[in-house]
DNA sequence: TTTTTTGCAAAAGGTTTGCAACACG
DNA sequence: CGTGTTGCAAACCTTTTGCAAAAAA
């Protein structure tokens, strides 16, 4: 169980409601998959993982737009060739093993204050509004291998 | 002109010959182009800008796949809805615009000391071997508007 | 000449759109 | 009851695959 549901005592419903979002099935059933699942998801493993009373897929893609734009979840940038959401609230990165597309969660926030430095130096930008780290690289098992 | 071709002095026959791959029109025309535009590109924009001559679109998926193989160039993640390459040389991280598009390259690396420091702490990771540093924010004439 | 690469056609994902039936508030 | 949401079908766009003709070494 991830924490926004468990720490703010807040149900499914409760966050569609303050998003502005009308609390339905499908919504209400997705938001707490992705509570109950602490990992990135796409389409298709929601999809499959609601499969026992299906959701259409097309509504999945709707939902996760609509969460998306309310600020539940957000992108991950995962190098998949689907797209890739979890929930926004802790903010952390992610590093993926490049063989066998292990994903493990991380948290390191110095970048922010890096970040928000170079933006003195830029003559194109004026704000930082979110950023994206993600790492590369092997894990233990397809390491050895 | 990008520095890799410039600065070492390489024509893209050469860099082409050291990675192994065959020298032909289509895979000079293209790396040429990466030199001569010093920003990512998807296949979309690299046929566009070839069409005078035109390079058939399934070449150019084929070529920047090999392309990458190599090491010539990288994906850069820039939530666009295709896949940008740009050149492998320089260690660099990018800048969107979220509202019109726009990217910026920046260096920053710091990054690969924390992250490294980082393993230690992973237990499942073993490794790391790249990364991707983008931020999201507005550009001056977005954050204006 | 032998092997690799190119271009065309077609297929294969992932994602979006149109529309009628349905459900929330 | 009215508006927003869902599900199904079909379209769309990016990317991949198969194969014969063309080009590189």
């Amino acid at each position: 169980m991830c924490s926004i549901v468990n720490h703010m005592k807040e149900t499914s419903a409760h966050i569609l409601k303050k998003a502005g979002l009308k609390v339905t099935k499908p919504r209400t059933r997705i938001l707490d998959l992705f509570s109950e699942e602490c990992k990135p998801m796409n389409v298709e493993a929601v999809v499959s993982l609601l499969k026992k009373d299906p959701v259409d897929t097309v509504t999945v893609y709707r939902t996760l737009e609509s969460f998306r734009e309310a600020g539940i979840i957000k992108i991950v940038d995962l190098r998949k060739n689907s797209t890739f959401y979890e929930l926004n609230h802790s903010h952390h990165h992610h590093i993926t093993c490049t063989s066998c597309g292990a994903v493990e969660g991380f948290e390191l926030c110095d970048i922010e204050i890096t970040a928000t430095s170079l933006l003195q130096k830029s003559r194109m930008f004026k704000r930082i509004t979110d950023h994206s780290l993600e790492l590369f690289g092997l894990c233990k098992s397809c390491a050895k291998a």
